[in-house]
DNA sequence: TTAATAGTGTCTTTCAGACACTATTCA
DNA sequence: TGAATAGTGTCTGAAAGACACTATTAA
């Protein structure tokens, strides 16, 4: 068999959270050329003996920089060529990973190896960053009308405001409140749980959690 | 910088046509274990010095295998893992290519390159591959319901049964035809072109043309 | 009782599906 | 003119949007 000059293999995650009712993007700092000093995705090589895929590399990527686990991790696409690593020609495999619940208040792990901004203004990034992060919002807008990939970001158990609030984060829009109560309702998405919850001298709302708790998609539009 | 061990990088491509109103996969045989004997998709190594991406990797190796040009080629996904090749840890990134106007007539330089064989059924195939093959067909019914991909099948004149035709096969249902009349016109998606097309002792029917010629996603489901 | 948010009922508009109807050609 | 396919017009039903209405709590 003939040998071929290898490419290097790369996974970058792009690492959403809610905080403050804002869409937000964990980034780290830079501390060698190229882009030395700027915000880039977190990123890192494939460890050929422990990780099982190129997801389990992001996962494993993001524990060790946050200590963060259960996220809702998927592929984006691999972006290639030539010129992205000044070391020679680089694939790199793009995750998006989604954390549960809003950002934890600083008591995670090693909290300074991550800065958020908001995911709508990142400012500049390194490398292609802020074209990967444009795509991850587009994708968002596209798998956020057919799935329940938004309420990925809610706790496990949250209101129907709640999950309205987040779909139309992610949509970029405003939804009709009955029509989406009627749709979610049809979709048999959701179910009950006991009690309820207050917020500012209002009517306590119904809490709900995800039936079966795992990522489903819809034939029918939000 | 730490160095790993480099996982190995392939490109593979599901290379669909029309043939006879059914859509066809072209494979090659293995010469070489595994899977030694059996049909696989084509694919190939990066060539670092003349791809400029994965995507370019893909159109080459069809072109060299086929003489194929001019194909929509886009990335489906990137699979990876520990298994997958007995060399060790591999990711492959998988593209589709779709051959425009039906399967020419034997005239391409190697044709004994590549077997056709029915997409739906394609038989077993090396590695992972009748997986792949199943997740590009879902792709497509996704991609189909929301943009021209299913056009790039035909040649670059058509009728609009035609037209109606494909989008059925790729959907795998069968479609209204007046609204479907009615929403390809209001997505202002094809210009009629001088003359007419006769087939079969009836009424000759209009061609058609993409307008600008290039693959366009709708906002509305066709 | 008022403010504030949760949740429902229903009218209207929009749009997809069904299908009958007309149009154009060939034999 | 009859067979065959191309293409149109229009009725109907389902679903989305608008929005007024009721419900439930805290102050």
């Amino acid at each position: 068999m003939t040998e071929f000059p290898a490419p290097i293999l790369t996974v970058d995650v792009i690492l959403l959270a809610l905080h403050e009712d804002k869409l937000c993007l964990g980034l780290v700092r830079r501390r060698e050329p190229p882009f030395q000093g700027m915000l880039a995705l977190p990123g890192g090589y494939v460890h050929v003996d422990e990780d099982a895929d190129t997801t389990a590399t992001a996962l494993r990527v993001i524990r060790e920089k946050t200590g963060l686990t259960g996220l809702l991790c998927e592929q984006l696409a691999t972006v290639s060529g030539p010129k992205r690593d000044p070391r020679g020609w680089s694939a790199t495999v793009v995750h998006y990973a989604l954390v549960r619940g809003g950002l934890p208040k600083s008591s995670q792990p090693r909290p300074d190896d991550l800065t958020w901004v908001p995911a709508a203004s990142p400012g500049a990034l390194a490398f292609d960053h802020n074209d990967l992060v444009a795509a991850v919002l587009e994708r968002f807008r596209s798998r956020g009308s057919w799935s329940s990939l938004p309420a990925f970001f809610l706790p496990e158990v949250f209101t129907f405001t709640a999950l309205r609030n987040i779909y139309e984060q992610v949509l970029g829009t405003a939804l009709n409140d009955s029509a989406f109560r009627r749709k979610i309702d049809e979709l048999n998405l959701l179910e009950p749980v006991a009690g309820h919850k207050s917020k500012m001298s209002a009517r306590p709302a119904q809490l709900f959690r995800l039936k079966g708790g795992v990522l489903r998609t819809f034939d029918r539009r939000i």
